[in-house]
DNA sequence: CGCACTTTTGAACAGAATCAAGTTTTGTGG
DNA sequence: CCACAAAACTTGATTCTGTTCAAAAGTGCG
């Protein structure tokens, strides 16, 4: 198995690295671990393993083992219905922690689908709840994560269920904005690693709208698209159109 | 504080039958928890606690103390965004564990408002998650029960991103009818205790849609409607209408 | 028993989907 | 490095589903 991390380099410094840089910033960070609890996590986590574009890190109906942490790259979680619909569920990034909807029945109850090559840590889940029963902060932040990621579903729902193309186009785009600068990224300029389809998929629309939304905000001057490079012209634009599309 | 359940009525007997009848279904039932841990688990759960119709179990904001164990009636779990759009994320019967959104930020995330006159057991969080560390399998299991809950929150995303209006309905319908039937009423007839409103809200329609939509079944002869009373009359043709549309 | 809330139904309208071309980009192999 | 095929994207015209606006009828709670 190839990784450009050997496992002997995932010391404790090391690990520290990953968390406070990219990979296990959701999982580690916040949990407030001492150095030696970090080093009982560290562990567990596996060397990383590489997924590379268009293929899956899981699928729907596979065993469930392991969740997973994303170190660095681009990942879509869908769902697909018994006739074939897919909805795209999100889009996980570096220090996401991916595979928690498989707790509940044992089995990946989505596909995970790489983006663009993307690398993934491991975490062993029967070992990792063996852990957190030593270690309070660690149990608790598991139910943290998981509950941000039912306010999160919640967030969707509420986009999917009242807003307008425009609002959802608008929305998307400020997610993500934040979320890059919350990894130390611009938040004016990116690039989209998905298809129109896979962010109409996301937001409800079809792959048209999600073009001619794009195009509409080019045209008004609030973005710049060039494919799949974005940036953002009017961030207090954008917001206002979520408020309710008055002003602007 | 009034309660029709005095505390030293929630001896181990009284939780047990409440679990297998219709309160912590949810939380104990699946938890193949021992005779001594049961005990050690009704010990942290309050009395019932009475909710009465159009009354809020809490609200979006109030700091996070207690998950809640739906014993008898009927709730919905709402979020409001900044500009006053109300989304219904869930409707809740016995059984059901609510407030899990409100670990990620300490804060209630939504509101609760029951619809019903409704009773429903307070679990302390933090003691429940010291009690866990010693229970593997509550502690497994509240992994489950938060993991089930992401997994809902998906399939809600795909109706509300993928369905249209009449897959909508017969899907809620359905899963109304499946959800009495676990709880050992009727699958076929029973009393929709929301407003076409809230169905809407839920489903991302409009009430005049849902109204609409019910009145259509109804003269297909898929269903009969009497205000909120509902009977199911042909569930396979339910069943096919979400199936995509296909024959019927 | 009456008033407010809920529900139904109709008619007109709007927004997004669908259908359809044409263009651009990307990835691959020669 | 270029040529080519496949995939992705844009844009337009049309259709259709669901919303909006409106009014009337029904229900139930105090």
């Amino acid at each position: 198995m190839l990784s450009p991390i050997p496992v002997h380099d995932i010391s404790l410094p090391h690990l520290r690295h990953a968390c406070s840089n990219c990979s296990l910033r959701e999982l580690c960070l916040p949990a407030g671990l001492t150095a030696e609890d970090m080093h009982a996590v560290e562990k567990l986590v596996t060397q990383g393993r590489p997924v590379k574009r268009g293929e899956a890190l899981y699928r729907a109906g596979e065993p469930f083992k392991a969740l997973y942490a994303v170190r660095l790259g681009f990942l879509k979680t869908s769902v697909i219905s018994p006739d074939g619909r897919e909805q795209v569920t999100g889009f996980h990034m570096s220090g996401d922690l991916m595979g928690m909807d498989a707790i509940s029945a044992d089995l990946h109850a989505c596909d995970a689908i790489a983006l663009e090559d993307s690398e993934v840590c491991e975490l062993p889940f029967t070992e990792m709840e063996t852990l957190s029963r030593q270690i309070p902060a660690l149990q608790h932040h598991f139910y943290k994560v998981m509950s941000r990621e039912i306010v999160r579903d919640h967030g969707v729902m509420l986009l999917l269920g009242n807003m307008k193309a425009e609002e959802r186009v608008a929305a998307f785009l400020l997610s993500l904005s934040t979320r890059f600068q919350l990894r130390g990224y611009s938040s004016t300029g990116f690039n989209l690693r998905m298809t129109r389809e896979e962010i109409g998929s996301y937001l409800g629309l079809k792959l048209e709208t999600v073009s001619r939304t794009l195009s509409k905000f080019q045209e008004q001057g609030l973005i710049k698209v060039h494919n799949r490079l974005i940036e953002l012209l009017d961030l207090a634009a954008l917001r206002q159109i979520i408020s309710n599309e008055q002003g602007g």
